[in-house]
DNA sequence: CCAGATGAGATTTTT
DNA sequence: TCTCATCTGG
């Protein structure tokens, strides 16, 4: 029962809410002192310092849940902010499970960017837009940028587009408009930037455009030129929670300051050791200086971690207790000590990888004391996303199933992002820059040539691509085949456009003249919006485009638009989807194979799993020395508080390696082991490296010996079995992973000559059959040996 | 306009 | 080594 002072939360509550916190408050239940002290401080700023692992999520909710039930603030005038879409869906469905009834208004749970985007569409005109803005990615900002560059003659070889792109990006991170940049940053990218910023800016605003910066840049500045606005909201929030606030960047921060300015109920949640996001723009600052932005703030700290082992603690707790100007914590547990942290140390990369697959396999089946694993327990978290592939590679051939989190995601493929861009058209006819990404795809024969026609007709006229493009095509200006396909395309669009509304509804006043201002209004769409988009995309001849191409994505990418016009099912209309992915970029789909998680330590954030390898720890590589060379000191504090992540993922057993040599771009490179491995405390770390891999053979690296002292690799049984197997078969021969199915119906459907398909590798030829291997002579990756059942038989003839 | 050749460059990534 | 973007010849 909860010793939760009942009384004490009635003031001030509603009869509906009494009755509620009448009942006993399930959500106080199994919170521990500190997290409780975090959900009952209700009034006034609280940072709330969460280390890993010590229920940060459970607490917020807990918070939530408190303020409404004692009748603090109706759901609705609470504001929850997060950095992902992911964060902010795992709030939401754990708000819908609490036990009291949220059936009206809900809270406002968003990212930065979701709420800015709602809150500017409210007040557009402010900001001189107009309150369907689009929203454009990274590629169509990219895109925009180039134009203004090469409009402006810079040698973008010299100067690379992407590098402006990252200096606006920073000032937008900063709050900074054009008119704001400091001089100290004027001979950014050849002293055109801050100018090309500037037109940048201008011409966003002709398109009705807003990037993702200025989604809070413009609420910020909404917010400090117009009081009353800011006021408004400072009222009707009357609570304001935020969750990783050490990844805040100054825009950020400034939108949550200004928000709270009024009453300051601001409660922010994060760990100063788990800010990885600087490169980005956060600020770790935010968080250390938040007792000085907000005077009198309450500060709890939750230390006790639910997640891992004392082993595993203690290591993570020595390696980030190397960084300078902590708040401080110590993360303590309950937990049995269990495993200590393993480290071992390669010859190379592919030893490496190879090493982690048998012990993967091992684990599966217990191995070492430790209880039997399954593969989506198991995770495996780089620095780079190149050190994938290594592992891809090795899982492929032994055929141990794997899954890479975090790759390209859905909604940034070229065929979805290409397939957008018809919708966007279809919907606003005057998207510019959507029409400039499909008007050559399918091939229409418009080269560059017709293209730059259509501009200048397009300008010429004041009006939008597409119908510049029926000008040019109606004055005779494209010839050729070109110009019936253009005539094809802008009449299709038309007629697409139409499809998306129902009959016309007369307005009965006769003086009322349409002129875009007075409402019109429109009856049911006879098609649906799916059909419409199944249309769209036949007519325009997408489809067909890669039903031709031979490129071994080509299924892929079909099937993935098959996926996107399934998804459309859960929207009513065109516009409302767009809007949607616009913001919410992301497309789990779910599997229910076990696998093994492969992903950058980014990715894992927030994730936790019973097994976790961390490779790849090398200097230079890990620490990356790209962050060092960047930000010195600072760029290496964020690199520990990374490893300080990845270790912290583990709940169980957590195992970090090294190679001596790895392929970097081609080039042999060899490197000494992480200067993070020397913080590890030696009591909690069992080493299985072998001595003598680095003392012989001429290699001898002073330091590596010390670090790798001590070592035995005979104490690792992935090892042990590697080395048995090398004896028997040599160096990288593949043997059958003992607890992967082995499918012998998958190799018996083949016979040699059979032309089959990989996901990875593609098309190609049966040439040998071994076990449950088959050998393919594929047409692009070459002859290799990979498990029957990740084949598939192609229905074309062979060749 | 297209397909193949050539050469530079190559973290981390959310919205 | 691999990927991309631009260049060149058909």
């Amino acid at each position: 029962m909860s010793s939760f002072d009942e009384t004490d939360a009635f003031e001030g509550a509603s009869l509906s809410a009494r009755a509620m916190a009448a009942r006993p408050a399930a959500y106080m239940d199994d919170l521990n002192p500190a997290q409780r002290e975090a959900v009952e401080k209700l009034d006034g700023p609280v940072l709330m310092l969460a280390g890993a692992g010590t229920g940060k999520t459970k607490t917020l909710m807990a918070r939530v849940a408190h303020l409404i039930t004692v009748g603090r603030a109706r759901p609705d005038q609470i504001l929850a902010v997060t950095f992902t879409n992911k964060a902010a869906q795992d709030m939401k469905k754990r708000l819908a499970k609490t036990p009291f009834s949220l059936q009206h208004p809900i809270p406002w749970m968003g990212t930065f960017h979701a709420l800015s985007a709602k809150l500017l569409r409210r007040h557009a005109e402010l900001v001189d837009l107009k309150s369907n803005f689009t929203i454009l990615d990274s590629d169509d900002q990219l895109r925009l940028l180039k134009q203004l560059v090469q409009a402006a003659s810079i040698d973008d070889k010299r100067w690379p587009v992407r590098l402006l792109a990252n200096f606006i990006d920073n000032w937008k991170n900063r709050a900074l408009a054009p008119d704001k940049v400091p001089t100290m940053d004027s001979d950014a990218y050849n002293h055109k930037g801050v100018d090309l910023y500037e037109q940048y800016q201008t011409r966003l605003r002709e398109l009705n455009a807003v990037d993702f910066g200025d989604l809070l840049l413009h609420m910020v500045t909404i917010f400090q030129t117009h009081p009353d606005v800011l006021e408004q909201y400072q009222r009707w929030f009357r609570y304001i929670l935020v969750d990783e606030y050490q990844d805040t960047n100054v825009a950020q921060y400034l939108w949550l300051r200004l928000l709270a300015g009024g009453h300051k109920n601001i409660c922010c949640v994060g760990d100063d050791d788990q800010s990885i996001y600087g490169w980005r723009g956060a600020e770790v600052g935010n968080i250390l200086r938040f007792e000085k932005d907000f005077p009198g703030a309450h500060v709890v700290r939750l230390e006790q971690n639910y997640r891992s082992t004392p082993h595993i603690l203690a290591a993570a707790s020595n390696v980030i207790r190397g960084n300078e100007g902590r708040l401080g914590k110590e993360l303590w547990t309950e937990a049995e000590q269990g495993e200590k942290v393993r480290l071992i140390g390669h010859w190379d990369g592919e030893e490496e990888a190879r090493w982690i697959g048998e012990e993967i396999d091992a684990m599966q089946g217990g191995t070492r004391g430790m209880r039997p694993m399954a593969l989506d327990e198991i995770a495996i978290l780089v620095r780079a996303s190149h050190q994938m592939r290594a592992f891809e590679d090795r899982f492929l051939t032994i055929g141990l199933p794997y899954r890479v989190i975090g790759g390209p995601r859905f909604y940034e493929r070229m065929e979805i992002r290409d397939a957008m861009a018809y919708f966007r058209l279809v919907v606003s006819p005057e998207d510019d820059l959507a029409f400039e990404r499909i008007v050559n795809v399918p091939k229409r024969g418009l080269g560059d040539k017709a293209q730059q026609t259509i501009q200048m007709t397009a300008r010429a006229h004041g009006v939008s691509l597409v119908e510049g493009a029926r000008l040019a095509v109606e004055q005779g200006a494209i010839k050729g085949k070109g110009a019936a396909a253009l005539r094809q395309l802008v009449d299709d669009l038309a007629r697409w456009n139409a499809m998306t509304r129902g009959p016309r509804i007369e307005i009965d006043d006769d003086s009322v003249i349409d002129d875009g201002a007075t409402p019109v209004r429109y009856g049911d769409p006879e098609t649906s919006h799916i059909e419409l988009a199944q249309i769209v995309l036949d007519e325009s001849g997408y489809t067909a485009h890669w039903q031709n191409d031979k490129t071994p994505e080509a299924p892929g990418r079909l099937e993935n638009l098959k996926e996107l016009v399934k998804a459309l099912e859960s929207f009513e209309n065109l516009q409302g989807f767009l809007e949607h992915v616009s913001l919410i970029m992301d497309n789990d789909s779910l599997d229910a194979e076990s696998k093994v998680s492969i992903m950058t330590l980014h990715a894992a954030k927030g994730l936790e799993f019973p097994a976790v390898f961390l490779p790849g720890w090398e200097d230079g590589l890990f620490p990356s020395q790209r962050s060092m060379d960047e930000s010195g000191l600072k760029g290496l504090e964020e690199e520990r508080r990374l490893a300080y992540v990845g270790i912290t993922r583990a709940e169980e057993v957590c195992t970090i390696s090294f190679a001596a040599n790895r392929r970097v771009f081609g080039q042999w490179q060899n490197s000494m082991p992480s200067r993070f491995i020397d913080e590890l405390p030696e009591n909690h770390v069992e080493v299985l490296t072998p001595p003598g891999l680095y003392g012989g053979g001429g290699y001898s690296t002073p330091g590596i010996e010390t670090r790798a002292a001590a070592a035995n690799v005979y104490n690792s049984p992935g090892w042990k079995r590697m080395q048995a197997r090398q004896g028997q078969y040599g160096m990288s021969q593949p043997r059958e992973s003992r607890n992967t199915v082995i499918d012998l119906d998958a190799v018996a459907s083949f016979t040699l000559g059979d032309r089959v398909f990989h996901q990875k590798f593609g098309y190609g030829a049966v040439i040998g059959i071994e076990g449950d291997k088959v050998e393919v002579e594929f047409e692009k990756a070459g002859t290799k040996k990979v498990v029957a059942r990740f084949l598939s038989a192609s229905d074309d003839v062979p060749f």
